[in-house]
DNA sequence: CTATTATTCAATTAATTACTTGAATAATAG
DNA sequence: CTATTATTCAAGTAATTAATTGAATAATAG
């Protein structure tokens, strides 16, 4: 074979690595949460709905393909996202999103009928968090938090906030969110509020998209 | 099933099929090829050694995953890249070049020998070719060089370059550059150039990478 | 050392994908 | 109209991939 053709076949075959790491509906899955921080296998594979074989497995091609990096800690084995890796799985999230009619359609269908899950303002969010007039609840799990969170939010992971209810102030206006616009963590949170008598809105960005619009973002604690 | 699970597989299926679209070393080289300017079906066939069945099936699945687009021009069927598309291929080849060290010996042993296909200075360059220093050869084929070039660059096809010589100073320094970085057009427009005496170089980048690093460039003519 | 737990490996099956071939379609020229 | 040219379609084969299962490995606790 000519040389030019092989050397660029042999390129094109390196950079379907990549291609082929995102080819998977949930390889994108596992990527998209290893965005929020790290996690053990048996974590995402609870997390993905996947059996652990079946994630161990995924997590190779996605380590193989050099987008996620491993680290044994103990009996566990920590996954998290390599560098740049989630900045390229925003840019397939944004032309997918951009592109792909169904993906609104899907959401809008999921959405309907629940009140309150309109994409609120984020530009005077920013302001109104600043003057205490609204509660920022981060509901992803607490190690999540720590790893990253918008500027002046708390931390209460979904499965606790039934018993923080007492916590909260019915006047103040509370605005949840989690990981993203496809994660139903805040979904939920947000329902369960307001039929607590909560005055409680949807922030449909995560942490990553806030990051990616060069919003101010914490982490530790 | 859970309808939030129902509602995430829908979803990341959706965001799967640009995963998929670009999980093939072909169809990655077709995307490349038109972001560089609109094409036939033929004339892709062509360029990277597939059938004429083959390339069409392939851009149909580009065209599935929205990011490709299509129009047929009297006899012709011409594909084009869609919006965001060039974008989020440099997007993947960038987390490629920078996460796979492959890439980097495959080209390093493609290359070797061959000399004056060193990186040369961006910034320096701009300078020299506004101020006539050096002559700067875009070697692809015209109708690339129409859709969008680098400012100040003259339009010299490889397969026109032989008998342009004449018209090329021996004394000015030449600069060739095409599609990037794994393009072998400038490659072989340089290895000619200085077997016949001229002083050239290749320009690693080609017009995708120049304007992404907000570089000028020009279109037209 | 033995038992436990988290993860990976290996083998199998079902589904999907790339490529080839030859026929069908669609636009144009004569 | 007929012939030509570019592209797509349809069917078949070979190769690859996702998911399942059960066994193997590795780290730790007792």
């Amino acid at each position: 074979m000519n040389p030019n053709r092989r050397f660029k076949d042999e390129i094109y075959d390196q950079f379907s690595r990549i291609g082929k790491a995102v080819s998977s509906p949930k390889r994108l899955e596992l990527l998209e949460i290893l965005c929020q921080g790290e996690r053990s296998v048996e974590n995402l594979a609870k997390e993905t709905s996947l059996t652990i074989a079946n994630t161990s497995q995924h997590l190779q091609v996605l380590k193989n393909s050099r987008l996620v990096e491993q680290e044994k800690k103990g009996l566990y084995v920590v996954y998290r996202p390599a560098p740049m890796a989630c900045d390229f799985f925003l840019s397939l999230r944004r032309v997918a999103e951009n592109r792909i009619a169904e993906i609104e359609q899907i959401k809008t269908r999921f959405l309907e009928g629940k009140k309150e899950m309109e994409p609120i303002d984020r530009v005077s969010l920013i302001e109104r968090v600043k003057n205490n007039e609204v509660t920022l609840l981060d509901v992803r799990p607490s190690n999540e938090f720590s790893a990253g969170h918008i500027n002046g939010a708390v931390s209460v992971p979904l499965k606790e906030l039934e018993f923080m209810l007492a916590k909260l102030s019915k006047k103040k206006e509370i605005v949840a969110y989690c990981r993203g616009p496809y994660c139903v963590l805040s979904v939920e949170a947000v329902e369960l509020l307001n039929k607590k008598g909560f005055h409680a809105v949807r922030l449909e960005e995560g942490v990553l998209d806030w990051h990616a619009m060069g919003l101010p973002v914490a982490s530790g604690e």
